[in-house]
DNA sequence: CCGAGATCGTGTACCGGTTAACGACTTGCT
DNA sequence: AGCAAGTCGTTAACCGGTACACGATCTCGG
């Protein structure tokens, strides 16, 4: 029963100890690089942006933060005009791990892929999707109907 | 970049949290399901076996059975025998959860399902599985290669 | 029969995520 | 100017998972 589900959340912890393998290579936690992504993009921003971006509430950017600054990945500093903003910036140590990082993602997107052809790709991608998309809008409708 | 991983790992956290709402409408949290449907399909294993079943290491089950043992979900007991192991019952409460809960289950696989057709499903799954396969595949290989 | 090793559950300390409560700071309105 | 209301980061308490260390117990060989 629940084919699909027992599937992909399978197959969802198996990616999910392949990926945190290939950032500890890194000295990465995993999910630290998706905030490093954003902040590749653009330097400066807020825990509350961080968090918008990333898809995840705003204490879990603030305590992984607190765990990257501690690395010396990143560092805190408030921010003049508005003081109750807290800017992230990069250090040295942190923007340095980008092309490393970048590169063990797109190898691993590969690694995982590689017995799929294009079509079977093609396929996956968008009945991955769908499913998304009938999850998220299962989250949506809780809360109607008073 | 990396389209598939991302695509995959938002997927998965909407399908958590939609199985997390859905556990919820029954006092359960995520994850306790598994557990329980162990102990329905048969009475009385111990963490370790449990643990094995559902694919996770012992102290996360340890650290769960106490959560639903102060739930009044399960009981513990020492085997007689021996007095290393140590046994999970459930409770009328924890078996009475049985239909309700495998009704809920079946629902959100349908549901998340609901938008693909006969043939995108059986794509979907060979392709996930192959995705399965190449990601344990990879965990496995982390060892050799002295 | 008894000691060395294997086995098993548990405790601790992490990581990543959530919700709820809180305090500090700004803003907006009177 | 001053206060009410909103915004923001942080903290605390959870859940689920991991690795590691530990102590209790069983088992097997000498």
């Amino acid at each position: 029963m629940t084919e699909f589900l027992d599937l992909h959340s399978r197959t969802s912890k198996a990616l999910r100890a392949a990926a945190e393998a290939g950032m500890q290579r890194h000295g990465l936690h995993l999910g630290q690089n998706h905030l490093l992504a954003i902040l590749w993009e653009r330097d400066g921003r807020t825990p509350g942006e961080i968090a918008a971006a990333v898809n995840v509430t705003t204490p879990a950017v603030v305590k992984m933060a607190g765990r990257m600054a501690d690395a010396g990945l990143i560092t805190r500093r408030r921010d003049d005009r508005d003081n109750r903003l807290v800017r992230l910036w990069l250090t040295d140590a942190g923007r340095a791990l980008r092309g490393p990082i970048e590169t063990e993602r797109r190898v691993l997107e590969q690694k995982v892929t590689e017995n799929l052809t294009d079509t079977e790709r093609g396929h996956l991608m968008s009945a991955l999707a769908k499913v998304y998309q009938s999850a998220s809008d299962l989250l949506g409708g809780t809360i109607p109907a008073g």
